[in-house]
DNA sequence: AATAACCCTCTACACTTGTAGAATGATATT
DNA sequence: AATATCATTCTACAAGTGTAGAGGGTTATT
């Protein structure tokens, strides 16, 4: 599950990043408010990308109406789990030190790396 | 640059990989062999992905004759860098916690993630 | 009842990605 | 010299991605 999961493409993420941030179901214009000046997309757009996600089983749509509205089948957290799992077997060869090591290289700070370790530690209970 | 380098598509991180594997300059033979089992793909097929990896600036390529030879021009150093940050910037929102816990959901057992807070700790110095 | 305002689906199109055969040029072998 | 080998470039094409206009309903406003 976790290994077949799909890399959403970047526009479809950032779509799906909007509805997470909703409570859903969320419409169309919520998911737009959502996106607002971060993602600015014309409104068929992003309705081909609410479909294509949806076609992909990332979300699920219902009518209200004449319109619709949508609810993640997928959550942030399954999807940035599957994805980091991903990123450490996939391009990391599995091997922690490689990731760390990337981790360290990646523009986080002394304190940002010193709270991530307090993080893991806290999460490991 | 870390925030601007673009994310390569599957097949060519695929061929990518296999490059950093060799050591440099690598003929295609010499990819061809890394990729050997793993990634299986025609010789027509490599070249191709070798030639737009030239052309997006990840490879660089002198001729040897009538064959070509290739050589990073992104380390995998680099790449993994910059992909680790794309990972907790723009998937996690930059926020620690939603990292940390991806990792945690990700499939790593207890151990792994302790010695992944080790790692950290050693590579903090 | 017109008209304006919305909502969605269809259609469209350029660019990217995945894959590889056809064609062409150089080299080595018989 | 003819042929087999091996290398690369050209051409090709389907599927996926990014983006959005045109078209056709429904509801609200004048």
């Amino acid at each position: 599950m976790r290994d077949t999961m799909k890399r959403l493409p970047d526009s479809e993420l950032e779509v799906m990043q909007a509805v997470w941030a909703c409570s859903p179901p969320a419409s169309r214009a919520d998911i737009k408010a959502q996106l607002a000046a971060s993602y600015p997309i014309a409104q068929t757009t992003l309705l081909t990308l609410l479909t294509r996600l949806t076609d992909k089983g990332f979300l699920k749509a219902e009518l209200d109406g004449q319109r619709k509205l949508f609810s993640p089948l997928i959550s942030q957290q399954e999807y940035l789990a599957a994805q980091s799992n991903r990123f450490v077997k996939k391009l990391c060869g599995g091997n922690l030190s490689t990731f760390a090591a990337a981790l360290c290289d990646s523009g986080l700070t002394k304190e940002e790396i010193a709270e991530l370790r307090s993080l893991l530690e806290r999460d490991e209970l």
